[in-house]
RNA sequence: GCUCCGUUCGUAUAAUGGUUUAGUACGUCUGCCUUUCUAGCAGAAAAUAAGGGUUCGAUUCCCUUACGGAGUACCA
């Protein structure tokens, strides 16, 4: 076990990055961290037809922002590069000859229309169609294993279409291991004949992906569930190489937070909540996906929700930085089962981490957002987050929260008028200005002690009082300590916004 | 259909063949903050899918069923 472990990250360039995407990002990286090993990205474009422009440098951009950048990959310490699958065209070819050489792996010519009519075939006479020695060598079939060797040199040399298939064998038990599920036994017999070798000359996902990760010394394959029915194949591949298969864990799906399947795109649209790291806008379409570092999360939010999906600590400790979860991370750790996305939870994460923002950072971004804030003292908003972040989840939450530290109220919330403003309020109103006005040096301090004082000589009660200077100050019911609000405001503004509440009333 | 994987409160999960009246968090509900609150604090309700085994004893091990998920492409 001294190998050095490397682990890689191997998405498809077809679109923006999917959170479950991210998660397996994000447990590849905390896996190679936690043994000093190194964490490789890889593109795995071999699919012309559906490879989307922008959507590698949205990957490297959203690995960047969630702060765990690869360490090896596409323009980086490139010492087993290139890094993506279609700069290595060439690599694949001598690898498949070398299977069908070895008897491994054969020609097949059959158009995709004709395989489609063999399993709309079987499946009408309620069999299921699979392409190995079930079917192979029946005669409606066309490869090399059917036709003679003249026949298929024929074929290729005079440009007909083919694949070059794996040949799976007949009545084997296949025992696979992956470190999370344990045991996996396969009957040989369930199994196609994979496509190793497409018609346009590039390999499949399935022959890149064992060739690279032996060429990448690839020691622990790290990936979804989605992939854990290919595994056989991948086992046998390694087999007929000849070469040691890493070790492998399938990381468990992602689900939807209602209702049945694997998370969606359009769950974040229906549900409210991105599904996407960082916002995304289709190149052909045009349209535009969320992401949360544009929906106001912290990336800190977003790792600590993530690593959580599917993995815990053992312990009850649920807030982790990066690094802590680096120290903590083990694949033992990490659950069969699919784990339903829960946006409430990633709220509170998110609560959680903006506490422990510094208060300037969010004064900046929320000065950024917010126009109203285009001259005010970046100090001053500062001191007005410090009053009134405990109840913020995001930072966009913050103009709901205190804009009344900014202008005055326009309106008074009707219920809460309702409630505050009932006969004697205006005296009341009237003599809590001249306690103001009568009042030097300004501090939350003297007001509470002033005010508070006249409230319990004349006996009257703390709601009578409170309620409409606090309507009055700030609008509605609601925000921190009303003398914190005046002191914020001064005296003269909080003067004026009596005399206003007193002339609306 | 077939193959594979899974199944603890609504959700994420902890725990264990007996110490469990199954723990924690989010959410929900209630109360308290001497009477703002979306925050905080305190408390409450809430789960081992069902049926069979194995065992002195199973939620924990095995089987069956049910349910859920994935795969079943010349996509990854």
């Amino acid at each position: 076990m001294s190998k050095n472990i490397r682990v890689r990250f191997a998405p498809s360039p077809t679109g923006p990055l999917h959170i479950g995407g991210v998660r397996t990002a994000l447990f590849n990286y905390l896996f190679a961290k936690k043994h000093k090993g190194t964490f490789v990205l890889r593109i795995e474009d071999t699919d012309q037809k559906r490879y989307v422009e922008g959507a590698e440098d949205y990957i490297v951009n959203a690995l960047e922002w969630c702060g765990f950048p690869f360490d090896e990959g596409p323009g980086k310490n490139e010492q087993f590069g290139p890094y993506r699958q279609s700069e290595r065209k060439h690599l694949y070819k001598q690898y498949v000859e070398q299977l069908i050489n070895e008897g491994k792996a054969y020609y097949a010519f059959d158009t995709a229309e004709q395989l489609d009519a063999h399993r709309k075939q079987y499946e009408a006479e309620g069999k299921t169609f699979i392409y190995n020695w079930h079917n192979r060598d029946k005669g409606h079939l066309v490869n090399s294993l059917t036709l003679t060797p003249e026949e298929t040199q024929h074929k290729i040399v005079s440009g007909d279409d083919y694949v070059v298939r794996f040949l799976s064998p007949k009545d084997e038990t296949l025992h696979l291991k992956d470190i999370i599920r344990g045991d996996i036994k396969i009957d040989t017999n369930t199994l196609d004949d994979k496509v190793l070798f497409k018609a346009d000359g590039m390999p499949t996902y399935h022959l890149a992906n064992i060739v690279d990760d032996y060429l990448m010394e690839i020691s622990h394959v790290i990936r979804g569930e989605e992939w854990l029915p290919s595994l056989a194949l991948h086992f046998q591949l390694y087999a007929a190489f000849g070469w040691e298969a890493p070790e492998f864990a399938h990381l468990p799906l992602i689900l939807k937070p209602t209702g049945k399947g694997k998370l969606n795109k359009r769950d974040g649209d229906k549900l409210g909540f991105p599904v996407f790291p960082l916002a995304w806008t289709d190149p052909k379409t045009k349209a535009i996906s969320r992401g949360y570092k544009e929906d106001g999360y912290f990336p800190e939010t977003v790792v600590n929700f993530l690593a959580f999906l599917g993995w815990n600590p053992g312990t009850e400790q649920e807030i982790f930085a990066l690094d802590d979860l680096v120290n903590a991370f083990d694949l033992n750790n990490v659950n069969k089962s699919g784990a339903r996305f829960d946006p409430d939870k990633t709220k509170w994460f998110n609560h959680h981490y903006m506490q422990e923002q510094s208060h300037t950072d969010l004064a900046k971004a929320f000065k950024n957002m917010q126009p109203e804030l285009a001259n005010i003292d970046e100090g001053y908003i500062a001191m007005v987050i410090d009053l009134v972040k405990e109840r913020a989840t995001f930072v966009n939450d913050f103009w709901n929260l205190a804009n009344y530290f900014f202008v005055a109220p326009r309106q008074y919330d009707e219920k809460a008028s309702k409630k505050a403003f009932k006969d004697g309020t205006k005296e009341i109103l009237e003599t809590l200005k001249e306690l103001v006005e009568s009042i030097e040096n300004v501090t939350a301090e003297n007001l509470q002690n002033t005010i508070k004082a006249w409230i319990t000589s004349n006996e009257i009660g703390f709601g009578k009082v409170m309620m409409p200077l606090r309507l009055a100050l700030v609008g509605a019911l609601q925000g921190p300590d009303v003398f914190d609000i005046m002191f914020m405001i001064g005296k003269n503004e909080s003067i004026k916004r009596i005399e206003n509440a007193i002339e609306t009333m």
